[in-house]
DNA sequence: GTCAACCAGTTCTCTAGAGAACTAGACTTA
DNA sequence: TAAGTCTAGTTCTCTAGAGAACTGGTTGAC
C-alpha cells in the first residue's frame, strides 16, 4: 500500500487533482490498484495471468483448460546467429546469441520441441545459470534474473515437416508433418528479445487466441 | 467534428472538467479523437485497420503482406442449430440460425473453406440479401446492414482431416490433413454473434497473431 | 504572390476545494 | 461471544477557473 492521495499531493507539492490524474495513469498502465475507502496498492505482478498470457497451446481433450506442459531443457550454449534470427534481431545485433533447446511433455508424451534464441549481451550470465532450476516458464525467469520484461509476442503458425532434431525429440520420423510456430518476443520498447522456433506433434496440438477487445 | 468542450459543458449543464473527463473516456474507448487547437472528432471506423483486424492468414510466400483472398459465397440457408454451434451461442439461443458456406481463393487456388453460422434473430433479413454483393469481408457488412459490431473473436487452431464438403471445395481427398480453425466472434457486450468452422489447405496456410501490448 | 505576424478558438495541464460513497477497524450492546 | 453502530480515513465525482500550448485561418507588409 502506498500513501493516500492527500499525503502524496502534499509531499510532492502538487494539487490533489493533479496527483489523482497521475495515479489514474498508473492504474491505466496496470501498475497500481485503487480501492475506494481502502487505499492504493502496488499491483502484484499478476503471475497467474502472466503465466498464461503468452502460452496459448491447449489440450485437445479439454480445450478450456490452458496447458502448461512439463518442461525439460536439453541444452544451452552460445552459438553464432543463424540468418533468420539475425534478421529478426535487426541490424545492431551482435554475432552471437544463446540457444536453448527444450522439450515439453504432456502426461509423459512429447508435445513440443523448441529452439530458443536469446539476445546478447542482454542475457549475459545465463550460461552460468542451472537450466534445470528454471521451471516451466521462461518469462518470469527473464524478469527476475535479468530484469527483462516481455510485453508482446508475434506468433506465426504454419505446417512444416520435422527436422532431424525435432523428429528425434518428438519421437517422429524425419520429414513427418508437424505444427510449426515461429515466435518473436519483444520488450515494451519493441526491441526483439527472443526468437523461437517450435515444432509440435500435430495430433495433440491446439492453439487458441482471442483477438480484439476482451469482453469484461 | 463535435462542439467544443466549452459548448458541450454549457449545453449539458455540467462543469468543464466533468465534460472533459467524459470526453477522455470516449477517447480511451476509441470512439473520439481530440486534437489540441483543432477540435474533437468522431473517429471514422478505421476500416483499413478493421479489415485486417480479424483476418490473420498470411501468404506463405511473403508473410509480411496480409492476405485477403478472393471470396466466393457458395450458399446461404436457414438451418437447425448444430450441437456445437448451439453450445457456443449459449442457452438462450433459438432453434435455427443462418448458415453460409464460402470458399476463399488465392491467385485462383482454393485456400480456405468456411462454414459460418449467424445468430437469429439478429440477422433477420440476411436471407433476402444477395450474397454475391457482399464483398470479401463480412464484418463491415454486419455493421452496415445490421448494426452489429464484432469487437472480439477467439480463434482455435488445430489439425484436422477434410470432411466431404471441405475436401470437395479445397480440391483434396476426403480425410486429407487440413488446418482447422474454429472462430467464436462476439459483440462488445460479449454476446456470441458468429460461429465459424474453417478448413484450410495445409501447404499454403499461415496464421499470424500478435499477443500482448503492441509496441508503438 | 509570398511570407510573417497576429488572432480567435481549441485542447491540455494544473490549482483549489466540497460533498458523496465506501471500507476497515474500534467500540458498544445484547 | 456475536451482532450492530460508529468513526476516521480513503477514493470517487463534480464544480470553478486560470494559464499554457497548439491550430487554422486571416490580415498585412513587402
Amino acid at each position: 500500500m502506498i500513501p493516500s492521495e492527500n499525503r502524496l499531493a502534499e509531499e510532492y507539492g502538487v494539487a490533489l487533482a493533479t496527483m489523482r490524474m497521475a495515479l489514474k495513469q498508473l492504474v491505466d498502465e496496470g501498475l497500481l490498484d485503487r480501492r475506494r475507502g481502502t487505499g492504493t496498492f502496488v499491483k502484484q505482478p499478476a503471475f497467474r495471468a502472466d503465466l498464461f498470457r503468452f502460452f496459448h497451446v491447449h489440450d485437445v481433450e479439454d480445450p478450456d483448460v490452458p496447458v502448461i506442459p512439463e518442461s525439460r531443457i536439453l541444452s544451452h550454449q552460445e552459438v553464432a546467429l543463424p540468418a533468420d534470427v539475425k534478421q529478426a534481431f535487426g541490424e545492431e545485433s551482435v554475432s552471437h546469441c544463446i540457444k536453448l533447446e527444450r522439450v515439453r511433455l504432456w502426461s509423459g508424451d512429447p508435445l513440443l520441441f523448441e529452439e530458443i534464441y536469446l539476445r546478447l549481451p542482454d542475457f549475459n550470465g545465463l550460461m552460468s545459470l542451472n537450466p534445470k532450476a528454471m521451471g516451466p516458464l521462461l518469462y518470469p525467469v527473464f524478469l527476475e534474473e535479468f530484469g527483462i520484461l516481455i510485453s508482446s509476442a508475434t506468433d506465426e503458425l504454419s505446417f512444416g515437416t520435422a527436422t532431424k532434431a525435432s523428429a528425434k525429440h518428438l519421437e517422429l520420423a524425419t520429414g513427418a508433418p508437424v505444427a510449426a510456430i515461429q515466435r518473436i518476443a519483444r520488450n515494451p520498447a519493441g526491441r526483439v528479445i527472443e526468437f523461437r522456433r517450435v515444432h509440435g506433434r500435430p495430433e495433440r496440438f491446439r492453439y487458441r487466441v482471442t483477438l480484439g477487445d476482451q469482453p469484461a
